[in-house]
DNA sequence: CCCCGATATTAGCCTTGACTAATCCTCAAG
DNA sequence: CTTGAGGATTAGTCAAGGCTAATATCGGGG
């Protein structure tokens, strides 16, 4: 015996090139999306993989060997790592999964959008490909999940939008909320309770970077709140005229 | 600090009661749904139950033991075993389960009910609690699967009907199509051809058990078959007068 | 009553993916 | 330069579930 990748177990691990299917495991798909949210300008480093994931630092240096090992994922400085373009394609994959699957959740069986999160994210790694076809073409292709996140096409592109986390606009700007990240589902369920959805208009009626307090008016309400987590929300800037 | 992962290991069996929520893994569900099919009469030998979940007779052993350490089974001569009264509970809980997931993926996706099985087999395991009952209300709680096999309610139970494999039909008997087993693809596909469906009416035209041939005659065409798999098609005779 | 063949079990390994403890780098501040 | 505090890595374990090879056991035929 060789090298033993891919087909251990009773399997047939035919692949070869690049493109074949060679089912991932659930792990490394999670390891594969993480570095697709964090080592979007560069590198991500083991530790905020480990925070992101939820495991240890050694774990994920043992990981990352494996996936750069495979090609999924290249090394960097003080072992952060980036995704090839092979991994990129297949973390594009998951997301587009988990996307369509939220997107399922809530509008075919009308769960709550600040709900589905954690279910998508274990049927992401199950879901066979035809169901996930089946699902797509039953909701008629949908191009964004319900927390406004663009699903990437069956090919792997994702239409990129020129957004900005709200606390980075000035007083007195106007903007359309466009995504909320969906993996706090706390602060998700407050959001949404202030009116702070996909779609919700607001203007910053002050922004004290200094003392941290944000003082918006969403939907004829007014809220108050520090930026902790609020570049969670997304938003596009209207009304280009100065206040 | 709590991981959400691995967990399970670490030390003295901290259950004690019975009713909690254990999360049994993938493997446990699978070996207790076996049981529940191959224990039914008797108990199941490791043999039988090795063949039906692809393992090694030494796996089943060894997974047997731990199952009976959690009282979910119980052991009996030459290491055969069966379900104890929770590790029934626990095996129609997952059997409810395929079998929504199966309804689901046939009445609402529009697969094909000779395809939808090997899916159900995985998703079983993965869909959680909320998801499940969204599906069973999304499909106003089916009682019957495609393959006419009944749904478990939500306490576990299950309709029993009185059915005959086909194969036990005399000669001249009518019948209709009740329940065709669903793990034997090839086999559905082809009885699907014939016309053997959940449903279906039909007449016992001929069965030589010597030589082992039937000739059945389903929604007017004629079909001689031996009996291999045969039993794998359950009805229920109609029109009981002789031929 | 003994022996053989079918069944079951034991022993020993393997792989995956985690974890902790101990150690090793790096780099920026002094 | 030197040094120390964060990273990152190495070393050693663990649990789950498999597997194969070797061994034990049961039960029926001669
Ligand atoms: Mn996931
Ligand atoms: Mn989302
Ligand atoms: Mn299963
Ligand atoms: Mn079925």
């Amino acid at each position: 015996m060789m090298r033993t990748r891919t087909m251990s177990g009773g399997g047939a691990g035919r692949e070869s090139g690049s493109t074949a299917g060679l089912a991932l495991s659930r792990s490394r798909q999670d390891y594969l999306k993480a570095l697709l949210q964090l080592a979007d300008r560069s590198p991500a480093p083991v530790t905020a993989l480990a925070r992101h994931l939820g495991v240890s630092a050694p774990s994920v240096t043992h990981m990352l060997a494996r996936l750069a090992d495979e090609r999924l994922v290249s090394l960097h400085h003080r072992g952060a790592a980036r995704l090839t373009p092979e991994g990129s394609r297949q973390a594009l994959r998951i997301v587009r999964r988990h996307r369509i699957l939220e997107t399922f959740l809530v509008r075919a069986l009308g769960l709550d959008w600040s709900d589905v999160h954690e279910d998508a994210e274990v049927l992401e790694h199950h879901v066979s490909e035809r169901v996930l076809d089946a699902l797509d073409r039953f909701m008629k292709h949908p191009t964004e999940d319900p927390h406004g996140h663009p699903i990437p096409d069956a090919r792997g592109r994702v239409a990129r939008r020129a957004l900005a986390p709200i606390g980075e606009l000035p007083a007195g700007a106007r903007a359309v909320v466009r995504e909320i990240r969906d993996r706090d589902r706390a602060r998700m369920t407050r959001w949404k309770q202030a009116g702070l959805v996909p779609g919700a208009q607001l203007v910053i009626r002050a922004a004290n970077r200094d003392d941290d307090v944000y003082e918006i008016e969403v939907a004829g309400r007014r809220l108050v709140t520090g930026s902790e987590g609020l570049d969670g929300v997304l938003v596009q800037r209207v009304g280009r005229r100065a206040t």
